[in-house]
DNA sequence: GTTTTATTCGAACAAATGTGCTAATATTAT
DNA sequence: ATAATATTAGCACATTTGTTCGAATAAAAC
């Protein structure tokens, strides 16, 4: 739908916005994607309004925001793991957080804690745990895991004996060894809890 | 130091730029404030950048930023509470952090938990809680207290046979009974763990 | 190949916008 | 009252900036 170069244009705009706090005009996105002609920017720009990218308000300068969905600091927060759906699949987005520690949004996501089997690592029910894609699990670490393609939970990761269990912050609930049902998602890196 | 005009004007600014995503252009301040000069509007804007509220790129369109200390959906971070000091006191903040629901920054402040007197509650030591100064501690609230004007703490507020109690939750730690030495801070309304 | 679509450029225009200057008025200090 | 300071206004000017039109080039589809 987007070309790259429409997508190195949004991505130009994301980074002026965070280091200048207003948006560039339009000439500046000239030379900052490498392109000689104003119009040219205007057509790309009409571009990522068209898909829901940007916003822009008409004959205003610098009026352009960037659509919050891709913008920095906000992170999506996704509802239950349905079954063998892709991840991060915009159905499965049920709102979105503000983050403030996100420089790379699209590693990120929030997901809503269901359940009490890390009630002991004081992470609740209800609680915002945030999930960082690109971090790997390592042992002893608080990690995201998909079971069975169905189920997502929050679990330690621990390594005994030479085998890796799910490792639960619960006595009622027991360690389960990972097999080839078990997907890691990605490290569990922060918390928040709306009281 | 800065005038109730220009108070009125940075408060303009800031309701603006949170509304539409960018700065407002000098004669949209105008109308905004009800001045009928551009250049009045320009006298106003450098006081505020000589007092430090705004900082401004020059001869660029809405190219106005407000200082962060004064932005929205950003809280100081207080330390230690010092003994007898007041307790907003720019000596004592030692941070800040995002906070995406806050509407008005000045009621909220963070405080970073030491002790493990709330683990029962999945409140560890280093975790940071959002405090509300604007909402009385109810009944059953975790809310933050301090003691003696020496020791900030964070507990239940708990009303037992019509007497006031600050309750742990740690079987290691007693209930204490409110005391004209202790002091209702605020509420606790969020918390935030990075790991 | 031809046609269609996507992308780029150049130039010109009108509007928006920040700035500078001078003067008038209001407020405060002496 | 007088002087000093703070605030406001009006106007003109130079840039910045968004927009538009036409045409050239590149890429993709047929």
């Amino acid at each position: 739908m987007v070309s790259d170069k429409q997508k190195n244009i949004l991505n130009f705009i994301n980074i002026f916005v965070e280091k200048n706090g207003y948006a560039p005009s339009v000439r500046e996105i000239c030379t900052g994607v490498g392109l000689k002609s104003t119009s040219t920017v205007q057509y790309h720009i009409e571009k990522l309004i068209n898909s829901g990218y940007l916003q822009k308000n008409y004959k205003k300068s610098r009026a352009l925001t960037v659509n919050s969905q891709m913008s920095k600091n906000k992170i999506p927060i996704l509802g239950e793991i349905a079954a063998g759906s892709l991840l991060m699949a915009e159905e499965n987005v049920i709102g979105s957080v503000n983050y403030p520690h996100a420089e790379e949004a699209t590693e990120l996501f929030a997901l809503s804690v269901s359940g009490d089997s890390m009630i002991d690592e004081g992470i609740h029910e209800k609680d915002l745990v945030i999930i960082d894609k690109s971090l790997q699990i390592k042992n002893g670490d608080i990690g995201a895991f998909l079971i069975n393609n169905t189920e997502g939970t929050i679990k330690f990761l621990r390594n005994i004996e030479g085998k890796n269990y799910l490792v639960p912050a619960n006595k009622n609930y027991k360690k389960i060894q990972v097999n080839e049902n078990i997907q890691p998602i990605g490290k569990v890196v922060s918390l928040i809890r709306d009281m």
